[in-house]
RNA sequence: UGCCUCAUCGUGUAACGGUAGCACAACUGACUCUGAAUCAGUUUGUCUAGGUUCAAAUCCUAGUGAGGCAACCA
């Protein structure tokens, strides 16, 4: 949901200009032509203990070097043979300063300038540049980057001589390199570098994969922008290089959601509830609003008849004490119906259960009882005659067993989760039909889910999980 | 090996050299037609050792631990 607005800059529209310092700085004697080659120079370069040697050229006239810069230009070079070099000092400790290349040969196509170039400059020369022509204050990369800010001053320096800094309400913009640390979530592979394997190699459906934590990936799951901003601003920015819990992150997805997302009923592991006194053609529909955090999204209508879904883990033939749901003889409210007490209970030859019985209070109509009785729990339903079937994926994160940081020596792909997604079937109530593609939803109790038609074939919205709901009963149990 | 960074409750972050605070998590309670949400409360921290100072999370020195750089990659 970003908008740079009127600031969406390419760096090969500064390309000219760039070529122009390169110039300017063979001029006034700050850079000139190498032929060493790539070999040559790491001999040249030396090591951070010990200064390195000068390149033969180094000491060239200006004149000669330009001439070569332009027969660079002019595709007269392959690959590799020449290139220019920022003229600071063979000495220093920082390596990036030992003569760093800043225009390189290239016979290839660019994706925005075409062929028009043969020569491309390097990042640490094009990086400060378009900052200084962009008026950049401050420009922030992570922390890798942080030796490499001296020669970002450098080349900074240089533009101040040029007096190319953009100037701001009467003040110079001299811009300023600022370093912190990249986001690393536990469990999950963040490395562009490695989430391209897992894209080359198929592992994933594409970039937008919904297990991935790519913004495209995150979209299809549901993530919405609002709580990704939210996320990263509880964060903050340091050079301290941190781990965040997962956990924060769907904490900032549900605090979202829990406002916006529209709720339905939906039952995932179904068993059968009998309603035992609901005469057995009878049907009726009970009103149910949409999101009781948000009542003017309204109510809907949800049908209800003798034979109903229920989940398998909303019952417990031997109850522990904090137990608030069915087991026989309990009385728990069938979310907007009604309440309704388990009487018996059928189970198959494993003692497996297969059939829950039971009364409802023909007067709670709606959930609520005339005499006011309190029932601790609340469970939801659907009813089978009415209930349509919905495809579902529960995804997991991708997440390697040892921290993702360690260990690069091995290959991170055998530590990926087998059983990151789960294909199931719910059993949903009707409305569910009538929501539009790209929607959040929350199936109460069960977690959000997004909607995505994309991805199937019958145009039958598919429900990904989004996120789970928080559960303190997982917790006491 | 040289150089450059970083270290504060469980996690993530604040604190001109002057009361160590916030959020999330955890725990307790209230409320509730989602064991959700909401509300109230509680617990927990300055890497180590020296030094400077009336006073150090903050400045200095050393150590420990972690990360980065030594591509004609970004």
């Amino acid at each position: 949901g970003f908008d740079w607005g009127e600031h969406f800059y390419n760096a090969a529209d500064r390309f000219d200009t760039m070529y122009e310092i390169a110039e300017n700085l063979v001029k006034s004697g700050h850079a000139y032509v190498c032929g060493l080659s790539q070999e040559e120079w790491r001999k040249y370069r030396g090591v951070p203990t010990e200064p390195g040697l000068e390149s033969p050229t180094r000491n060239k006239a200006p004149e000669w070097s330009l001439d070569m810069l332009s027969k660079m230009k002019a595709g007269e070079f392959a690959d590799g043979t020449y290139c220019l070099r920022a003229k600071i000092d063979m000495a220093s400790p920082n390596i990036h300063f030992r003569d760093p290349v800043i225009y390189r040969i290239m016979h290839v196509e660019h994706y925005h300038a075409g062929n028009q170039w043969c020569i491309y400059p390097m990042y640490d020369f094009a990086h400060p540049i378009e900052d200084a022509l962009e008026g950049v204050t401050h420009s922030m990369c992570t922390l890798e980057f942080e030796v490499h800010r001296p020669l970002y001053d450098w080349v900074i320096d240089r533009m101040q001589e040029m007096g190319m800094l953009v100037q701001n309400n009467g003040i110079t913009v001299r811009p300023q390199q600022r370093e912190f640390s990249r986001l690393n979530l536990s469990y999950t592979v963040m490395s562009k570098r490695k989430l391209l394997q897992l894209v080359e190699e198929k592992r994933v459906a594409g970039w937008d994969d919904p297990r991935l934590p790519t913004l495209c990936g995150m979209r299809r799951r549901g993530y919405p922008a609002a709580a990704i901003r939210n996320f990263c601003e509880a964060l903050g920015a340091t050079k301290f290089i941190s781990t965040t819990d997962f956990s924060i992150l769907e904490q900032a997805v549900r605090e979202n959601l829990n406002s916006t997302a529209m709720r339905r009923l939906a039952v995932f592991d179904p068993v059968k509830l009998v309603i035992d006194n609901y005469p057995e053609d009878a049907e009726e529909t009970f009103d149910a609003v949409n999101n009781p955090e948000k009542p003017e999204d309204g109510s809907r209508q949800i049908p209800f008849s003798r034979e109903l879904y229920v989940e398998r883990a909303d019952f417990m033939k031997d109850p522990p004490k904090k137990f608030f749901r069915l087991s026989v003889g309990r009385e728990v409210r069938l979310r907007y119906a009604c309440l309704f007490t388990c009487t018996d209970v059928i189970e198959d030859a494993n003692g497996k259960v297969v059939e829950i019985h039971g009364v409802m209070d023909m007067d709670s109509r709606g959930g609520t009882s005339p005499d006011g009785r309190v029932v601790k729990g609340t469970i939801h339903w659907v009813s089978i005659r009415h209930a349509v079937e919905v495809p579902v994926r529960l995804y997991d994160r991708l997440f390697s067993v040892e921290d993702p940081l360690a260990d690069d020596s091995r290959d991170f792909t055998e530590f990926l989760n087998p059983d990151s997604i789960t294909r199931a079937t719910a059993f949903a109530e009707p409305a569910v039909q009538a929501l539009d593609p790209s929607t959040s939803v929350q199936f109460e109790r069960m977690g959000y889910f997004f909607t995505d038609s994309e991805d199937s074939k019958s145009g039958a919205p598919v429900f990904n999980r989004t996120a789970t709901l928080r559960d303190s009963w997982s917790k006491i149990k």
